[in-house]
DNA sequence: TGTACATCAGTGAACGCGCGTTCACTGATGTAC
DNA sequence: TGTACATCAGTGAACGCGCGTTCACTGATGTAC
């Protein structure tokens, strides 16, 4: 604790930090770069230095939360539908503030080029997981409806499930997004 | 326009409409209760005496969320599963706001009875659907994977549009939602 | 090994602003008789 | 039909607060020679 130096070490990283946690126990509406400074032992003009504004600061994050599914999805690699749906389950519920403020383009700024390709790369290691789930390959538009279907479906799973929408269960995240995520993947009952 | 009378007529209203409205555009960062009194033409203290605070106001608009929902879920009566989740999709891009709101619970009193009501009754139109994913009806675990699924899904759809994560598409909202919904139920090729 | 200088990170005082909240008030509406 | 009174919705002035932003600054670090 305390800084031993005038300089902090790795204040960017503390701040980013520091955002996460707010947003994660009170949501974006509650952040405030003065306060995070507060959190960071910083004067509060600091912040500035490294983000500019509140949106840089969150343009960062987002960036951060891309690379991070992106990493989360490689980590997967393989195991098919199923695994790339319980990764991207396991990533939101990992970083709660991160998935939040992806998702949310009126709280950073969108154009940002780090930020596009690294929302790019995320995207196209999520569809890379698409053609498995329909049996003929190269059926462009049949490919195109799962990969949104499988998106959609971890996408509201995470959503629910970190709102506190989902009723509770004995088994744990993972367990349950396979589950669950398996459902489209199952055979039907004729 | 201006105000015939000393009363507004129906304030209440007008503030949430109002609220609304700066939701879908801008996200509840950028609400204020004095910013809602100016846009109603109305004193910047009028709103206190309808909500009591900014997270009543909230509490109103995600109850009158979950009233609508409730009322588009019925109105789908007896189309199945997949009637269900369009009209659950339909009712998401009809009230983005409304919609944002209901499923971020820092913004509002959660504990609040008539809020609490209103999604509970939702609540139970939604899960309504599941039994008929299953073949064989009374298997109740099942009935319950099948249900968090077919929810995950519509949720998750609903989100990714409107926080335009999705691709463009040439066919209408519920025609598109249609189709990916009814990955879930197709059956899959051997 | 030492000195000079450039660069960079963080400081702290100052500013103006919009916000939520309080409170005594006033104008309009509704009801009792 | 008229009067008296209660209730209610909205007013407007005042308050203190935390915020973002600016700016001249200072202390620390790194590099050239």
């Amino acid at each position: 604790m305390g800084k031993q130096s005038y300089h902090h070490g790795d204040l960017r990283r503390a701040l980013l930090d520091a955002a996460a946690e707010v947003i994660a126990e009170s949501g974006p509406v509650a952040l405030s770069l003065r306060d995070l400074a507060r959190r960071a032992g910083v004067s509060h003009a600091a912040p500035a230095h490294h983000f500019g504004d509140k949106a840089g600061l969150l343009t960062a994050l987002a960036t951060e939360g891309y690379e991070r599914l992106y990493a989360e999805l490689q980590a997967s690699g393989g195991e098919g539908f199923l695994g790339l749906g319980v990764a991207y389950v396991r990533f939101a519920l990992a970083n709660p503030a991160h998935f939040e403020v992806m998702f949310q383009p009126s709280l950073f700024h969108t154009d940002e080029p780090v930020l596009s390709a690294a929302r790019e790369r995320a995207r196209a290691a999520l569809y890379a997981g698409a053609g498995e789930l329909t049996g003929e390959a190269g059926q462009a538009d049949a490919e195109r409806l799962a990969g949104l279907a499988g998106w959609s479906m971890a996408h509201g799973f995470a959503m629910l499930k970190l709102s506190g929408s989902m009723p509770q269960s004995h088994a744990t995240p993972d367990q349950e997004a396979r589950a669950v995520l398996g459902q489209l993947a199952a055979p039907r009952p004729a």
